[in-house]
DNA sequence: TAGATTGTTAATCGATTAACAATC
DNA sequence: TAGATTGTTAATCGATTAACAATC
């Protein structure tokens, strides 16, 4: 187990073969980097090489057992155990992201929903009430949580992540369409429906 | 203008240098690479690199108009039009993104959505009706749409995937949490909240 | 002019691929 | 045993950085 310092890229890839995996777990016991790799369209070497960092997880002649690699995947990137998440704000992808089922079997659970516009706050979604964005930093705080879902508009998000991290929070997925800077022992990804699409129209025509 | 095969690492920056430089508009008519570096959390050199590559659009000493770089760069990106977007699947995901206020600006407009659920189907969002899925090929080809978003359960993304394909599309933005096959002159972007979480979840305590 | 910043080169750094011995 | 597939090495390929002449 060679855990010091693997480049990010890979780790970046993990949880794309991870969820392959989970899926391809349905169907059968065995799997190998070649059939592995065309699922997710990557290598077979590189799949081989990743996974080859962390310990080794094959068999030669036989390949991986697709349960053995999804439990050691999910402990190397520590969703072995659920982590809670807080989404700030109370809008439709803050709604959506409330009401995702695809979290829970995943690592993840949302745990509180925070808006700041007051007629918002005390309205139910789901199994959550939205709650006051002004009681944020001390409630996360208070409950330890250390992942947080920013869907507030651009012009709040840096406002809202200063805050977040006040309260403690290490990792930021942002889907205010706009860059965000954190202090560098906080992680943050970004999600931004319009930004990705104009990554494909350079192909286009 | 040396547009020979640029590497996609450097398309892909091209959209976050754009989304800085429309919110760093509102407050100046220049720039540098060392200040959009800063909003960008990337290095100087390499903005002016990766800018280089298209044309000499800055000027030694004074920097990048903003307003001409933002230009030059919705040229490159292909989003100096209006793009139409299919949507293909209507529930939480699909409503949202049917309600989007943050496209039209951006080079895309969404033109229709599509779901499978017949109880769905004639269902307003906004502007929109959701669309019977079965008349999908049909209606994409003849507006001649080339992307689409798709927001459907992991279970059917393959095979609307592959509708999309055969209708002409060329650029999917996939929601569903499953990587997909296409025919390599077609573009995928995948957003996954999971698997973007599980990205930060190995640096974390 | 003096100061600032580009565009570009060369050097460095990092990631991917191909190949194969080991071995199930 | 024969066939398959791993883990790993070395070679290749590609991306980033540092530095600086050119010039606004």
């Amino acid at each position: 187990m060679n855990s010091d310092n693997i480049p990010d890229i890979i780790i970046g890839r993990l949880p794309i073969y991870l969820r392959a995996l989970q899926r391809m777990a349905e169907k059968g016991m065995k799997t190998s980097s070649q059939e592995l790799g065309e699922h997710v369209g990557i290598s077979a070497a590189q799949i081989r090489k990743d996974i080859s960092q962390f310990g080794e997880f094959g068999k030669q002649g036989t390949g991986y057992s697709i349960g053995f690699l999804i439990d050691k995947l999910r402990e190397i990137l520590k969703i072995h155990h659920l982590w809670e998440v807080a989404i700030v704000g109370a809008g439709d992808i803050g709604h959506a992201l409330a009401r995702y089922q695809g979290f829970t079997n995943r690592g993840f659970r949302v745990a509180m929903i925070f808006d700041t516009d007051a007629s918002k706050v005390g309205e139910k979604i789901g199994e959550f009430t939205i709650e006051d964005a002004s009681k944020m930093v001390e409630r996360i705080r208070a409950a330890k949580i250390k992942m947080a879902m920013v869907t507030v508009p651009a012009s709040t998000a840096q406002e809202v992540t200063d805050k977040l991290v006040q309260a403690g929070v290490k990792a930021i997925l942002n889907y205010a369409p706009t860059s965000i800077n954190v202090p560098n022992n906080v992680r943050v990804q970004y999600i931004d429906p319009a930004t990705h699409l104009q990554r494909m129209t350079y192909y286009l025509e």
